[in-house]
DNA sequence: TATGAATGAGATTTCATTCAT
DNA sequence: TATGAATGAAATCTCATTCAT
């Protein structure tokens, strides 16, 4: 018995207890982010987070309830950030075409410097919504960059910029899909095609090709 | 083969011990596509795949000595498929304007019925391209259709068809993200502007929808 | 201790949850003492270990957090014993020739009474030594028998007892070699010349046998 | 169907087919000696015996019967050897205590040079004797290095050389004993007291000085 | 004689969660 | 509010052996 044996089975490095419940949550949130947007549901690991946050399982579980009303808290508080820098975006008082351009370019980087909310949207979607639909803070998100999009397409239409029949949604899921995708499939493009893409890839370069894309398509139909 | 060679008697259905490798072969990896495609890479359990076909665990990990060999050989077996797909599509015939209308459709048409393999694409992606990088095979897989519409760019270029700038791996690229956004996205999206989509969608409308996008931004520049 | 200090009322016997960390680390190690003795690293199973305490696997790797950092345990568990033991050891007030037979007969009885130290011993140098190099605290341990050899060697030497170049590592290996050989060996040794060894051999003549051997190899060269 | 698929699960590398019965049975013999030697009857794999020769596990099955029947012959086969090199061994010419020195040395540098044979008897003896009892022919290996001690003790006793009470075992079992331990606890013992041990310790001295060590305690008793 | 195919048992480890305090 | 302890389920992989030819 006078021979030293260690007796706790836990991390042994004295951790401090900050007693503050709202910053705990935040911490534990961020945390989870990171993890479930660098791992997926499920390889994400309650442990990990946890090392990331110097807490325990237990703690996050007592926040949080689990796993996933966890995973959901951080879909949730992605969708609001999002939302949130969109209603920032002020393109009102640019010309159409400007106020596009604008708008591309704005969601065209904030995919590249936001990986982690494109990562947990497309793990959502590899998931087929299912943690999605039990979320009713996440069924009723609303979008700021549509109703955005329907203004300025109606004030290119009315100036005949804009062809007559573009829809803000087809716009927006375009836009989306040309940004989203040097983001999302950056790895095997990449590596098949050899070219460096999402934040590595000629960032300016593509930005611009999108929102030539996009006002090319808008553009007023040639007779015919 | 066409001779009638009398086979082993006890061959014909139950039998305890099938001692039919290829057939067990192709039929775990057939379940395994399914697999992984359905549940992602951490998420597919040997075991699922296992009782998808007749055999056990065992006997996978005798075919393909474990799960992340037998994950490359999904992959590898999706991409040769796509290739294959890819090397029968027939546009050396068509006007250029027409061409890159049907290797839009066929791609687009592809990732809709084939969401196995948009799954499958998008997974590596979330895992960063982890397995990717570790086949040779797949370092080397060359998709025809690149060349194919280098091909067709370049005829249509000729004419003055298409703007000069035009790059096959853009283009590429962009008919791509539009089509595959649609499957790939298709929970969230769908669900946050209340739009069906991937095979659910209004796949026409919008299979000419990318067809109009690439084709407007690939015309002749207008003067100025 | 001596004082009846009340207990917590149900702690007394069947509990479904004992929380006992320490009673229960200290039984988890005691059984793999047992478990890596009688098999070995390879043959032990924590299985066979938790069905020696009363928990489980997960259990196990909870405290210890895996077979090899148990197995570490294990070897650092007996070292320590084997070194408190050598510290109770007094021969200081001994004459050199007694306190050698005194060093030598402690040693022989410590492994025939502690066959699971010496199986543990010749088990990490059969993996040769692999996990022992990962242990700090294994390549610290100071073994106090050479030391007190040194100090009685160097009386003895003063004294004229003993032959000037005796180097106290040499001896204490002299008497290892001799003692470890009736244990380690006893099965092959004992089967092929029908003597039975170990604690089951003529413990006391063999242990004499030893002393004598040391002493004789020990004592003064005969001139020339 | 035109993709190329992997159909072997084995390994596919071109292997010779060497149909010559006796060949293979020594080539597996051999490699089943060194694998067991290394990593102990558990710790051994059929598989890595067969990669060793390039066979198939239902090969050795086939020639051996079984794991253990393998390992019987293994221990029979490096009993054989000792047997036979023992038996080169001729002391009859030379005076007892150089007989002596001669067979201390034989012996040491036999373990010193065999380390499987040391291995191997350790293994067995860790594992208590449990295969060797059910094997005929290790029960009745005779170790031809007994009776020629014995021979040469008598030599010396009748020439007042050696004590009167020396017995061939007793003395064998110190050769052994400290020859072995040089061997079988190399990792342990020098790593905690910093001395190179086995065939890269300081052979020569130390194989002297257990010559030493024997002939001191063989040496006629000091009246008294 | 030789072998690819097939199998079942067992081993370790990870993990999310629950409990009692 | 906070936490160490405890638990049961599941997942992957290895392996010796057997079978049919």
């Amino acid at each position: 018995m006078a021979t030293s044996v260690q007796l706790s089975p836990g991390r042994s490095t004295a951790m401090r207890k900050p007693k503050a419940p709202e910053a705990n949550r935040a911490r534990i949130l961020a945390a989870a982010v990171a993890e479930f947007a660098s791992r997926g549901y499920d390889g994400a690991s309650m442990d990990a987070i946890a090392a990331r946050t110097n807490t325990t399982r237990a703690m996050i579980n007592y926040y949080f309830r689990g796993k996933e009303p966890l995973y959901l808290a951080v879909l949730e508080r992605v969708y609001a950030d999002i939302r949130e820098a969109e209603s920032g975006l002020d393109v009102e008082n640019l010309e159409p075409v400007e106020a596009i351009r604008r708008i591309v370019e704005f969601t065209y980087d904030y995919y590249v410097d936001h990986e982690d909310f494109v990562r947990l949207v497309v793990a959502e979607n590899q998931a087929k919504g299912r943690h999605m639909k039990r979320s009713h803070a996440l069924r009723t998100v609303n979008r700021p960059i549509v109703e955005m999009l329907g203004r300025v397409i109606a004030r290119g239409q009315a100036r005949g910029d804009f062809r007559a029949d573009a829809d803000p949604i087809d716009v927006h899921m375009a836009i989306a899909a040309l940004g989203m995708f040097n983001v999302t499939n950056q790895y095997t493009f990449g590596s098949l095609f050899q070219r460096p893409m999402g934040a590595k890839g000629d960032v300016d370069r593509r930005r611009a090709m999108v929102a030539d894309i996009i006002l090319q398509w808008l553009g007023p139909q040639p007779a015919g």
